[in-house]
DNA sequence: ATAATAGTAGAACGACGTTCTATACTTGTC
DNA sequence: GACAAGTATAGAACGTCGTTCTACTATTAT
């Protein structure tokens, strides 16, 4: 007997939700077909319907995940040290804050999936975002004249490695702020 | 009809051998007792037998990656510049070298996989030999009198988050051998 | 030669991703 | 309000997964 219906219009912003707080709670163990179709009030067969199945749906958690966190370190300031740090702190937030997405960008390699171009793309464009930041930093000599993309990379590697032990729970630093705020110090200095 | 038996004492190493060399070649999707028993020339039981299931086998996976690992950034030199530069070096080749022990290590959550206590302590003891080289080079002030925990964090962050993304081919940088190299001479230089 | 040990094959269980089908709720149109 | 089209639903089904159990047999030690 068939209960009621989810509204086509709503069925895929209920399944995005509840993927990604099964993914905040439980992590990738309990991101099944089933589990989100259930926690969404909808029929498993949604997720096909509407996302082509469940590489689909991760497509758009990817999509959404680093459209966000362009937002997250997206902060113009005249003041290129503080449009810096602003950027560092909210690529840790975001990660924090957001775990089930991140969990999606970079801590999990799900079964089956791999980026379309189109997410490809989207993910181009957030590093195009600190390539930015970078750009500015130099254009004042707070940054060396080396290649923006290489200095981006290189702050996109340490932030994410940090963001990435911590929330694997390997992190021996004393305090977790502080050390954070160390590296993006030391990244500072090390890049002029 | 049985056609063959492995001996005891070599089916620990055919099994290890097996998933390593999946892991290699097919990434955590080809990850499965079936596959791994079939490689081994080994019954799926012996996985059971010998390490306790999956997550016994990962285990002992978990242990043998960070023991090298270890050994991998642990050259003594009497200059530290050095020692530093060829630990961060051969974190890099580790890795490289062995992405299926890094997927292990870092890069998947395996179902229902958490690390044992005793891998815990294995892996706290590849921190402490980074610690031992920070607190070489702060000896002779060549780097900041801080906490060496913290910066040791900030070092392997750095490194391992480079390396995540080059592994996940996640990497801008116009030439990858180069780029790594801007980054620890830019850890060198801000940690000072 | 005999007995203990231990690796083997194979069936079985529940849960997974995925596909298919028939049903019945919703929505838009007259 | 009646009707047709569209679409979300439940449920069965297939193959594969981790895992457990059992009967069998190759190996090893006595």
């Amino acid at each position: 007997m068939q209960k009621s219906r989810t509204p086509s219009l709503l069925i895929g912003a209920e399944v995005v939700g509840a993927a990604v707080a099964i993914l905040d709670v439980d992590g990738p163990d309990g991101f099944t077909v089933r589990a989100i179709a259930k926690r969404a009030n909808v029929a498993p067969m949604a997720i096909y319907n509407h996302f082509g199945g469940v590489s689909g749906l991760i497509d758009q958690l990817w999509i959404q995940g680093f459209s966000m966190l362009r937002e997250a370190i997206s902060h113009r300031n005249d003041d290129v040290d503080v449009e810096f740090m602003s950027a560092g702190l909210g690529y840790r937030r975001f990660a924090l804050d957001n775990r089930g997405l991140y969990t999606i960008m970079f801590l999990h390699q799900f079964r089956n999936y791999e980026p379309s171009p189109e997410s490809e793309l989207v993910a181009a464009g957030t590093f195009d975002a600190l390539v930015g930041i970078v750009e500015r930093a130099q254009s004042v000599n707070r940054v060396g004249g080396g290649s923006a993309s290489d200095a981006a990379q290189i702050i996109w590697s340490a932030c994410h490695g940090y963001v990435s032990l911590e929330l694997n729970r390997v992190n021996f630093a004393h305090d977790a702020n502080d050390a954070y705020l160390k590296l993006l110090e030391t990244l500072r200095r090390g890049l002029r």
